[in-house]
DNA sequence: GGAATAGTGTCTATGAGACAGTATGAA
DNA sequence: TTCATACTGTCTCATAGACACTATTCC
């Protein structure tokens, strides 16, 4: 028998960082434990296996339709002392004002230098950051953690906490041209300390663009 | 219960084109029609689902431990007649030099224009290719197409194929020459009708590089 | 006016494409 | 000698990083 599984990696910009949402398992094995929200496939209810990560993100964190992409899928005889295992990960990226809102039983932990999680989870987290971060570089991933209004000054922002190293101003800012997936939001400023910032949003025809490499800066 | 399967996409560089070894079914479902090497996971017999893929592609191709990686896996209740199914998917590259040596009860067909195969087989080799093409640009992932030697020429050819574009010899051979991953066999050399060539190898150090991106030629 | 942040103009360096050149074998 | 293919030198153009500059708000 074959244990069949999804594990969703909830990640958030939050203080900075990226952090990871995290619950505390309330059944054997690893009771107790830190874990990834995860779950059985119910083949009588999920189509596939996008649909039970959806289902399973939705009971475990109350978090409905967040960007949603399959990572990898782990499996092996020795990942779950259960027995021969597969689980199928998806990662999905949230703002976290969409986070925060509510009340909630989970836990964020920065995903740099997590405490030891249930089965192979750190392995999978780990994964899963250097997904993002890789396809940060050359896609408009990192939009999914900013709220739908943001500020270039939020974006680039928002690029350089999950890319880990700052970036050249002027040469983001021609990217953010060149690749044409936001547009200003009128008449909507942001009041900064500084000079008001104009409020952008990302064009309604684009999902996820992926393009030739961002650089870093000094 | 839930089906869970490995599927494998062996893609090789045969005829200047990519193609994509597919077998008979000799069961049902889709008994007669064509379908990529598979089989069921094997709890007692497999460590995890690649050393899955591996014997299964031994044993349906008698390809041995080529380059090997995982897809995507594509599950849903309704890609296979017989239930709710799972299919971890790896794709697999090999020399043609390697694969058309011996006795074979398997198909070689061009990736593009395939007929109809069994399952979501169509979905699975388009995915395979695309990910190959795209992976192409930034790493040696065409390497494996090739015997163990090979001239700047033949690997040159073998990425133009792969990418289906032209490329510009004297920025080709910069890259190869910065990227440093192939090394010259001393004292072989290959004759090629004109100036005689250097054959190269991969370095012994060097699994799969990746890089920024290679372009395209007019 | 000064501090703070938004946003721009322009110089320079790097690297890719173009293209023509040289090198070395076979017929 | 001519042809074919291997291999190289160099020009140009595109783009990214550096960096200083202007703009607009609050205090």
């Amino acid at each position: 028998m074959i244990i069949t599984t999804v594990d969703i990696i909830l990640l958030t910009l939050y203080q900075e960082r990226l952090h990871v949402v995290l619950l505390r398992r309330e059944q054997e094995p690893y009771k107790g434990a830190l874990a990834l929200p995860g779950g059985y496939i119910h083949p009588e209810e999920d189509d596939d296996s996008m649909a039970a990560a959806r289902r399973v993100l939705l009971a475990k964190t109350g978090i409905a339709a967040p960007y949603l992409e399959q990572l990898y899928t782990f499996s092996s005889a020795a990942r779950d002392p259960r027995g021969w295992s597969v689980s199928i990960a998806y990662y999905a990226l949230v703002s976290s004002q969409d986070l925060l809102g509510q009340e909630h039983r989970w836990e964020l932990l920065p995903v740099d230098g997590l405490p030891d999680l249930s089965f192979d989870h750190n392995k999978i987290v780990d994964r899963a950051v250097k997904r993002v971060r890789d396809k940060s570089t050359y896609s408009t991933l990192p939009c999914y953690l900013l709220p739908a209004e943001f500020t270039l000054g939020e974006l680039q922002k928002t690029y350089e906490k999950v890319l880990g190293a700052p970036l050249n101003k002027a040469s983001f800012r021609r990217k953010v041209d060149a690749w044409e997936f936001v547009e200003p939001v009128a008449g909507a400023i942001k009041l900064t300390g500084g000079k008001p910032a104009q409020l952008y949003q990302i064009r309604p025809d684009q999902s996820l663009a992926l393009f030739s490499r961002t650089v870093r800066d000094a």
